[in-house]
DNA sequence: TATTGACTGAGAGTAACTCTCAGGTAATAA
DNA sequence: TTATTACCTGAGAGTTACTCTCAGTCAATA
């Protein structure tokens, strides 16, 4: 049994995220001890995971609370609860084709100011070349 | 010249966003015509990019603006602003990696629910086998 | 002339945290 | 035994970056 800082350095959820989904249901079966502090279970650390997961591809909380409920509701929601696994992969696949695309922006850029730097460098060396040293703003 | 409609579909950006960013700094050079309509030019266009860019992969707007004004000082901060893209893409390398990461997570639920599926199907049409489909919650 | 459609700025609303506060408990240190 | 440290609690305010609504302007089409 974990309690909510252990979860929260291990899962990489900050306690008030950890809480804040706690109290709002995204993490069933959390128990409390004697003084009423919260552990986690490898059982729950799942349900953590799972949110997590959800969340960091974009799934707004609605639908995180959708997929537990029918998790909860039990085994004759498992179609649906397939459906929006195999949803959300397509989002996230989205996504890391969205995220390529910004890396080749920055590749782009990267080089750009490369070639203005060394560019740049290379005239303070070599003087003859009376070429001004001018980029553009961007 | 484009409308804020045109910029809006062609880059994917809400207006309502575009305004916002116009209205805060973030897209400089915007001239207007005389009905003081917004007109972008395929330079205007390039400071949307990179706001998008930088957006896209979690920069948040302060930074996006010290980027951008960096940018308008001229090409004395040339050496600064390669060293916000090379940190910009490093974050961007990392939240690839970490998509990657949920993404094994939602195969491993898909697999997971996927063979539930089709042993609850091979049991319908063999009913010999007596066994219970019983699955667990998550 | 009227109505359609895009545009404007100001400002309210939203999601999902994120942080602050005031206070409780339990264990260790003096 | 007191006090300090470290962690916990719920309630609720604050934050970011949009996102949406509103009331109103303007130009072109019917």
């Amino acid at each position: 049994m974990y309690t909510i800082k252990e979860v929260s350095e291990m899962m990489d959820v900050s306690e008030h995220t950890l809480r804040f989904w706690a109290k709002n249901g995204f993490i069933p079966d959390i128990v409390r001890d004697r003084n009423n502090i919260r552990l986690f279970s490898e059982h729950t650390l799942g349900w953590v995971k799972i949110v997590k997961c959800l969340r960091n591809v974009g799934v707004d909380l609605k639908s995180v609370k959708r997929y537990i409920e029918l998790c909860l509701e039990g085994d004759s929601t498992i179609p649906e609860r397939y459906e929006i696994i195999l949803d959300t992969k397509k989002k996230a696949l989205e996504q890391m084709k969205d995220l390529k695309q910004q890396l080749d922006v920055l590749d782009y850029k990267e080089n750009y100011y490369k070639n203005l730097i060394e560019k740049n460098l290379k005239d303070k060396f070599n003087p003859v070349n009376e070429q001004e040293f001018v980029a553009q703003k961007a």
